[in-house]
DNA sequence: ACACCCATGTAAGGTGTTACATGATTAG
DNA sequence: CTAATCATGTAACACCTTACATGGGTGT
């Protein structure tokens, strides 16, 4: 009845994909650059990984090749044009949760990939919820200070700060942002082939309402 | 063959038995006051928050009373004495996973019925991980900086920043609670209902190893 | 001989959310 | 009357981890 698209929400298929991209490689050592390269903030099991490669391959986003350099079974997969087509939708696409933490780290790991504008767009929505959030945690501690204990305002406290500099810093990243657009106009596409564009106008940023 | 304790983990089941204990409640109600108490770094659902409240019913952790004043069906928990045990050993139980953000969080929010030496010992213990996990960031950063763009530079710098922070932060807890440990010694006994103050005890912190 | 990394995979279980189903009461 | 809020619950699905099962290669 309800056509959801078809699925999980990707944030693995996403991380397996992006360092696909970079270069072809098995199960066992995707997982050992997943942790190097993002090990910082998400990680995965071979439980998760493992089936998440089927899947991908099965769907035809990935291409596996059992490699004959060792004698031993060893499958290799390599990006196909249809995964990195994937791959960019996945970058691009709202699902309802790609403003929270782990989903947003995840893109920006790979913001090389996008657009200037479509970077510019992300970092602001991601903005404008953490604003959200945060003035949430303030009205609850306006309403509730009195009556919680040293331990909680302590709780309450350290989350405003995380937020509130987490803000900060994203204002940051988009100054520079910004400041890098603004210098070289129309330049970069990102990637020589701009293979998944996003559907909108040259100009007219249109960011979504801010929140402060 | 390995005898695991009995399922969940136990950070909803920490969340409801702590606030059962001040007030006995509804599902409904229960709900909204997790919001409003620890929405801050936590959520529920109903579809976990009612299987959960009928599991330690059924267990005897809590007492169901139909509600008389409601023509209505209302069920109001409370806490048994069971279910106050089960509270106090969730909080001081190291499970394996008791280090992380929301488990450590949802704790911390309970702290005040703690005794203070295990206070001092799970702030000390959180400080000890996450300390493990900045020498972890560290060492990654510093073996793939030159690999890596300027979004994935920032994301590591960012988490950095972040968990220092967080150190700091309960380097000042640990202070103040040793301070107050130490200022007077041997009094309230974690639970004599004083809504919101520093209780304290003796000496011999017997701290764990720090890494530090 | 043994240990240890490489390498792949599956089954079971944990933990949670969303969407649905149901209905009473209250405020306008 | 109708909309909102109170109130409870279930089924399906999403997503993940752990523990197990299996076996080749490499070093000592």
């Amino acid at each position: 009845m309800n056509h959801k698209q078809e699925g999980t929400c990707f944030v693995l298929e996403l991380a397996v994909l992006g360092l696909l991209k970079e270069t072809p490689m098995s199960g066992y050592e995707l997982k050992k650059q997943l942790s190097v390269k993002l090990g910082a903030f998400w990680r995965v099991s071979y439980g998760s990984l493992y089936p998440c490669l089927k899947r991908l391959a099965a769907a035809g986003d990935l291409e596996v090749e059992v490699s004959p350099f060792t004698s031993r079974k060893k499958h290799v997969y390599r990006l196909t044009d249809k995964g990195n087509r994937l791959f960019h939708q996945l970058l691009e696409t709202a699902d309802g949760h790609e403003l929270e933490q782990d989903r947003f780290s995840m893109r920006l790991a790979f913001f090389r990939y996008l657009r200037p504008e479509a970077r510019l767009y992300q970092l602001e929505r991601r903005r404008g919820y953490l604003q959200e959030r945060l003035a949430d945690l303030r009205a609850s501690v306006r309403t509730a200070r009195e009556r919680m204990d040293a331990y909680t305002i302590e709780l309450m406290d350290h989350g405003l700060d995380e937020r509130e500099r987490e803000i900060a810093w994203l204002d940051r990243l988009i100054a520079r942002e910004r400041r890098s657009t603004e210098a070289q106009p129309e330049q970069n596409p990102a990637e020589p082939l701009s293979p998944a564009q996003l559907p909108q106008s040259p100009r007219d940023p249109r960011l979504p309402a801010q929140t402060g």
